[in-house]
DNA sequence: AAGTGCCCCAACCGCGTCCGT
DNA sequence: CACGGACGCGGTTGGGGCACT
């Protein structure tokens, strides 16, 4: 099918946002809350492309985020979400408290890329670059073909059993058996975002809450003894459903 | 101090998926 | 069931800032 421009790109704005802009939007989104990307940009006075106002919205201006450098425990569960789940940055964010797919990408592309080939470590298929190289060489060996990057272990195919490698023969060296009940330590912010204003959700909630359940990560467990429902509060549930963690939604 | 190259991150682009009609 | 609109995702790019020469 045919695809229309998802807006009329003679009277936007491209480029760097201006201070106003982002005022404009935070305004309109604390008064009337997300949803209808298409629409907020005239109804918000801004001449940009609703698509331009939900990235800004969601990477910048979103009063959960959690700036600055990443912890070492943030690296290692980013590098072990990344094994399961390859390039889904999303899912991979979703399980990173106050982090963006956008800088959790970013941060993959400019570091720990880095990191991993400087242990030896092949960042597409997290196996040593030995074998990735020996494996290379064969035919049939496509990173696609991998474990890690053809997301055996989705959430669809792993499930609670984590078993699909099972299935897919011994001679794969990689294992869904990372045990991912890993927590971040308390943001210094609470999430604040209006999840009442949340648009319905959509697949990706589906997707990520079969995972998250998956791999109890449904819920974080802070310093002073709440939690904080990610399934809500970060991937934007409806209810509760799929959630674990008792809260039942609004 | 000026020039050059590199790095990093914000933003854009194109496409896939979902949902309503 | 098919179609079209809207949303969200992942890959890529461009430019500002920084380090080095």
């Amino acid at each position: 099918m045919g695809r229309s421009p998802c807006c009329e790109k003679a009277h936007t704005n491209k480029g760097a946002w201006t201070k106003e802009e982002d005022q404009r939007l935070v305004a309109y989104i604390k008064a009337h809350g997300e949803g209808c990307w298409r629409s907020l940009p005239k109804a918000a006075g801004l001449l940009r492309c609703g698509k331009s106002c939900r990235l800004r919205w969601i990477n910048y201006l979103r009063p959960d985020l959690k700036r600055g450098n990443f912890t070492e425990e943030e690296d290692d569960l980013i590098i072990k979400l990344h094994q399961i789940l390859g390039n889904k940055w999303s899912q991979i964010a979703g399980r990173l408290p106050g982090r963006t797919d956008n800088e959790i990408k970013n941060y993959w592309n400019t570091h720990i890329k880095r990191k991993l080939l400087a242990r030896g470590i092949d960042p597409k298929t997290h196996r040593p670059l030995s074998v990735t190289a020996a494996a290379a060489a064969a035919p049939s060996s496509r990173p696609e073909d991998q474990p890690a990057a053809r997301s055996s272990c989705s959430p669809e195919t792993s499930g609670a059993s984590n078993s699909s490698d099972e299935e897919s023969g011994a001679s794969v060296p990689f294992r869904c058996s990372i045990d991912l009940n890993l927590c971040i330590s308390q943001p210094s912010q609470q999430p604040s975002l209006p999840s009442t204003s949340s648009p319905p959700a959509r697949k990706q909630e589906t997707e990520a809450t079969s995972s998250a359940t998956a791999v109890d990560a449904s819920s974080r467990s802070y310093s002073d003894g709440k939690k904080i429902c990610l399934c809500l509060n970060r991937l934007g549930l409806q209810g509760g459903e799929g959630c674990t963690c008792g809260h039942g939604g609004q």
